[in-house]
DNA sequence: AGCATCATGTAATTTGTTACATGATTCC
DNA sequence: GGAATCATGTAACAAATTACATGATGCT
């Protein structure tokens, strides 16, 4: 439903053809709602055909400029604040995770890390390139730095994450928690030796 | 491509019905991977003629049981950690982010605010479910626990965030700053000091 | 007898992905 | 003249959503 949204809040900020947005798309949105190109000019067809965009000028080799129109740009604008942002969309590195008893925990371990590694690059990445871009004042820079600052603290939150679940379902933490206790001599707490999972954020925190 | 996984994994963990499947689905995985009835049934449909789930027993009313084959759980495994997880879905919450321009700052930040809202409205759910659910010790429960605390985190990021773009948008950060400035009777300079929100948006509004 | 629940399916539509197909213009 | 780039489309397929359709069984 919001590929229509994307292609008429790229066509508010300037006309553009198809083959200009796919630029723009791969340029801006890419991280957020990516596109293709049989997706774009599809719904350049059903925009027009609805009088939400208008072709407004024609170029050299079959270019179609096209513009919002007043009705486009009402339906963006009601789309923008008053449409509810759809919840939770599907997850699959999540869906991952209720099934990671399937293998061994040294399995399960190595793949929480290895994913806390990609959000470090992730992260990197999103660092690099908001040192890079030029953040000039035309509204998707402004509002781009604010959707990229969400990537920077996502990524972030993303790696914590993965490396306290790492820690989780090797049980590391309850291990770390009686070792604790068997040094000061006290009596670790039986349960945690078998059911170490379920203890661990008890025992840790 | 992971309806497959998430039926695949529900029976794992033990021998169920279509039915049963949507019991489960909408308990446990519905905030990570959502499935209507059609689709599980078509998907039981599929597994079975792939041989990766079996039907292992019939029971009243038509009511099938399936299970998993080795094949199966062979397939889950090797999804489960060799296989990338998709990187960044869609996320029209934050495609809005970045056209927010074309309305009013005012608009803007209530409309921020209120996903700041919905975000701590979301912690608070799974706060209470994560008091109220038993957390016993199979599979789904554990791993479950370990997605529960992404969701715990991410929503608190969420809200931190919304509030943080609030004050973006409305230059209340810059504003605050060159108020300080001014009250120092230093001169105020343009650009906030964060360099954050760059010219433009700054104080001027 | 009647109602809630258990139980399975199909059909129509929309959205997204991948691949194919073609032609015009500019620049060197 | 030839290559890069500009430019637009279609077709086949996969996945997800919504709505419809039907019937069996257990309980009170």
């Amino acid at each position: 439903m919001s590929l229509k949204h994307a292609v008429l809040g790229l066509l508010a900020d300037s006309p553009a053809s198809g083959y200009d947005l796919m630029k723009l798309f791969n340029a801006s949105l890419s991280n957020v709602w990516p596109a293709t190109q049989s997706q774009v000019y599809g719904e350049l067809t059903k925009l027009t055909t609805a009088g939400l965009a208008e072709v407004a000028a024609h170029g050299p080799r079959g270019r179609k400029e096209y513009a919002i129109t007043d009705d486009g740009l009402a339906e963006l604008r009601h789309w923008l604040v008053e449409v509810e942002p759809t919840g939770h969309p599907r997850h699959d590195g999540l869906l991952r995770i209720f099934f990671l008893g399937l293998v061994t925990p040294l399995e399960a371990q190595t793949y929480l890390l290895h994913q806390a590694e990609r959000a470090a690059r992730a992260h990197a990445e999103l660092e690099h390139l908001d040192e890079t871009a030029q953040w000039d004042e035309d509204m998707i820079s402004v509002h781009g730095r604010i959707a990229l600052e969400y990537g920077l603290r996502m990524s972030a939150f993303q790696e914590e994450w993965a490396r306290w679940a790492a820690e989780e379902v090797t049980g590391a933490k309850a291990r770390r928690a009686s070792e604790l206790a068997r040094r000061r001599h006290e009596p670790g707490r039986p349960q945690d030796e078998s059911g170490q999972e379920r203890a661990g954020r008890t025992a840790g925190d």
